[in-house]
DNA sequence: TATGGACGATACGGTACCGTCCCATCGAGA
DNA sequence: TCTCGATGGGACGGTACCGTATCGTCCATA
């Protein structure tokens, strides 16, 4: 019943799961989810797709837990001290993060899928979203710890102030990112959350 | 040479047209662009693929021909009297065409077929973002003659924080359109827009 | 040195489409 | 009444995939 753990070359190798992994995302960036092609991958990674199925039982798999995987060099949101700072650091992470070649070409698909496809939505959610609203928030707080931001502030709110303006400019209308851009912006965020109504 | 215009029930019946034209809009809803069939799009209409390639001469012709007409009804932003109502009753317009059950399941699927598809990208860039992008400059530029707003407002900064974070809430992060969240972003709109810096 | 499973390659059956073509039928206007 | 092209239906060749199966080769460890 229990079997031995192989042994020798017969042990699937890493070399060729990177292959694999790389060539998925390249297809994902170019053709799009809904057209990503088993066959393409493989011939992309020079790898047969018998190495394809012995990893994932199915296309939906492999596509899954690739981006899933995918989690792109840590996103730091530094300490600078100042709101002021925090928010125009956090910003050009944002930036550097939604220009990412990979990562900006994958994500409107991803986007688009999700709505017809829990599972992946799943994925998306658990591993892009969260640990980087997390880091934000956490952002916030040191505000409101140094009294920069009032107790009551809507953390909700000021995570979409944050995010939405870049992701709508860089993603959705395509507009070059525009240094005095980023300034201003800064500066708007920095009054709707800090005056009072 | 000159065709004669033909006559009797040899030509092309709006009805069918209309048929196909609401077809393809629904499998575009439920499928997405990149998974559009010709054939599903007249097995739901109810009609040959001839009728089809009798009036478009391939998939992509007939995909943006009928996105293109696609209009939904007239997005008006009213004039309310102030930069606080405008700002409100454009809000809940956007929210209604972002919750539109038709409009929020195709516009995912075009912001992201659009970067592969440069075509494509016109036919939403003429048809949907510019006319709305000029209605709302014209309710800023009413709030700057009422001198509710600074001459010098940066205007593309201001419909990017106007449009941004409802697209991105609802459709990006698809979350529940809360109505006192409606409330809290004008509020912070009118503060980054208003305040001195 | 023997082993056992990963490796690339490729054939296979099955499905889903695209775009073309042909058909018999229909019906509003000349 | 006659005309002529639109109509729904569907066969057709061709292509692209999915997921399975079957090769002979290769190689790190037991």
């Amino acid at each position: 019943m229990t079997r031995r753990t192989p042994t020798g070359a017969a042990v699937l190798q890493p070399t060729v799961t990177q292959a694999i992994t790389e060539a998925v995302l390249d297809e994902l960036a170019e053709q799009g989810y809904a057209r990503l092609s088993m066959e393409a991958v493989a011939k992309r990674a020079g790898v047969g797709k018998s190495a394809l199925y012995r990893r994932w039982s199915s296309k939906q798999e492999m596509a899954i837990s690739v981006i899933s995987e995918f989690s792109m060099e840590q996103v730091t949101v530094p300490d600078t001290g100042s709101l002021r700072g925090d928010l125009r650091a956090a910003l050009d992470t944002l930036m550097k993060w939604l220009t990412h070649p990979r990562f900006s070409r994958i994500m409107p698909d991803l986007v688009a899928e999700v709505a017809r496809n829990p599972e992946l939505g799943e994925a998306v959610e658990t591993l892009v979203g969260m640990p980087k609203r997390e880091r934000v928030a956490a952002m916030f707080q040191r505000a409101i710890d140094r009294g920069e931001l009032p107790q009551d502030t809507d953390l909700e709110l000021a995570l979409d102030l944050l995010a939405a303006p870049l992701y709508w400019r860089l993603v959705v209308r395509s507009a070059e990112p525009d240094p005095a851009y980023m300034d201003n912006l800064t500066d708007a965020l920095l009054r709707s959350l800090t005056n009072p109504s």
